[in-house]
DNA sequence: CTGAAAGCGCTTACAG
DNA sequence: CTGAAAGCGCTTACAG
């Protein structure tokens, strides 16, 4: 591969001066320009871009940490996600790094990748990772705000106690008195904000939502979301009461479908199910059609990127972008017999 | 941010003995490695990436060019073919970079990426950029065969000319016997490829396939693929003759289904409709359900991403990978009603 | 087992 | 308008 000092020796000029007829950060005659020119393209010189980035100290390059499931795939969240940061990121001059390899606590092992800033995802209590990269001086933003609140940095997050209400609303107001709540992780902050959200209203209108009806996700417990789904509704219908279902995600809900199929539980006459999450590659395949949220994974993406390359900019600026999340009445959920003769409000 | 030299500095060392605490090519005693990581730890020392990569010259990064579509967002091909790259790639400690900035011709305005390797996407007739990663000697593998065919690069692609004779077939089984063929650029590779499949299968049934019964995308004429879908058989239906449209994507198709719902045209009684791909965030909205081909994306990165990096690890292996797709049975085409009285073979 | 020094391929004050 | 030189932060022969 020819370098510059290749390009400089041939045209008869010095490295600054091929430098600056490939920048233009200072002018240079036509002439050397010229010859400048004819000697990169007939070595096939291109400008070393890892060389570039260690003299100015910039990639241009966002970060976007992905962990890797299991299963080696990304959700259908994830990739609307990447979809949005792309988007946002190229029409910014900006590429993106696709970084899921493990985040090893030891740093003899991590290697800060080579990027201007990160975006990270699924921040959970006291996310290590938010000191780690404050104490690197590392631009960041994250998608889902961090826990505890910290106004002072930046994130987008769905508004996800007031969807979380707005689905309560929508069960107390069909009659449902009695919901079985398939939450995230616990350490997660939007598991934290749905389940305040879901007690709120219940609170609101009177109604006692005992701590055994809330469940979360366990790695351990479970081997994926369908499974949580599945064996939660498996093992806990007809001991536990409830008439509708709010799970985590798309495939959480799956799994309790699947279930309810087995079981012979008529969906949604028997049992309402309405997820978090509207993950399209699952949804598509699910009959009767699931009542969802909408997250707007594309709009977090896009609007998380804006928010790290303002950051990149000038690491003094936070902000926090909310993207309203959208219930979709699906087929899921039903009015139960009992909202006919009993209206709250 | 600390550097190399202020480790070596504060743990009394040199900047040598730093580096091999950190990558262990050497033994390093125990006490200076304990001191070296000790000083590391105090000054939030990270080894630079750039500079690392700068020095060994390898990146561990592999890039992927996807070019940017107007609307901004990739397609779900595309999003399941990142997903399938991501996959290997992670697998094997490699890291992707999306890159989906304009490529523009001009050297000086081009810079290399920070990349080990290359894959790129949708080759085209004699494509200028298989020369250029070539001259530049930069490990690189195709997803689509070039053309013309050249096996002394590695490529990942579908059987496409198989699939288009599977669909042929298929429809001339069914009593189809006047075919429109809504195809890709006509300087797409996979374009030649289904259009000779297609081709094939009617000369084997002695079934002419008129040229003005194939059209090609472009995008002068059409903003987008439900555009190209739409205005074609709105402008042609009725004046060319054909019982089945054959479309080159599903949002091609989507818009085909729309002209034929404005047009009063009974799908798929008066027309029955296929796509070659499936793009499963559109098929999902269509009714009836799309009867399309499964082409594996994520099968497609994920050995593209072996292919490269087997090629970044020896320069001189070349291979190709074919993977099979296969055609989804939906409920757009129905048995023409001369099927029922002219069996052929 | 450790260190001094050259080198990776650029950019950018500094001096003219 | 151009050049010589230092520097970005690492790695790695080379010498001990």
């Amino acid at each position: 591969m020819a370098t510059i000092d290749d390009v400089a020796r041939m045209a008869g000029v010095s490295k600054s001066t091929v430098s600056m007829a490939f920048s233009k950060k200072r002018p240079i005659s036509r002439q050397v320009t010229e010859k400048v020119f004819r000697a990169a393209k007939e070595l096939g010189y291109y400008p070393n871009h890892v060389a570039r980035s260690l003299a100015i100290r910039k990639t241009m390059i966002a970060g976007l940490r992905i962990p890797l499931p299991p299963d080696g795939y990304i959700t259908a969240f994830e990739s609307q996600l990447i979809n949005g940061v792309i988007k946002e990121c190229s029409r910014q001059g900006y590429r993106v790094l696709l970084d899921n390899l493990p985040e090893l606590d030891d740093p003899a092992q991590f290697s800060q990748d080579p990027v201007d800033g990160l975006i990270m995802l699924n921040p959970r209590t006291n996310d290590p990772r938010i000191e780690r990269y404050g104490q690197m001086g590392i631009p960041f933003v994250s998608v889902g705000r961090p826990d505890p609140f910290d106004e002072s940095m930046s994130y987008v997050d769905n508004n996800n106690a007031e969807v979380a209400y707005q689905i309560g609303d929508y069960l107390l107001r069909n009659g449902h008195r009695s919901v079985f709540f398939l939450n995230a992780s616990a350490d997660m902050t939007v598991a934290h904000d749905r389940q305040s959200g879901l007690k709120d209203v219940f609170r609101r209108y009177g109604v006692p939502f005992p701590e055994e009806n809330i469940i979360h996700f366990s790695h351990r417990l479970f081997a994926n979301g369908a499974d949580y789904g599945y064996l939660s509704i498996r093992d806990t219908f007809g001991k536990l009461h409830y008439s509708a279902v709010v799970t985590d995600t798309d495939r959480v809900a799956f799994g309790a479908l699947r279930a309810a199929r087995e079981l012979g539980i008529e969906v949604p006459k028997e049992l309402s199910v309405i997820a978090f999450s509207n993950d399209t590659t699952l949804s598509q395949d699910m009959n009767p059609r699931l009542t969802s949220v909408e997250l707007s994974a594309n709009r977090l993406g896009e609007e998380a990127a804006k928010l790290l390359i303002e950051k990149m900019r000038d690491m003094s600026v936070n902000r926090q972008v909310i993207i309203p999340a959208s219930l979709v009445i699906g087929e899921t959920c039903c009015v139960q017999s009992r909202s006919l003769t009993n209206n709250e409000e």
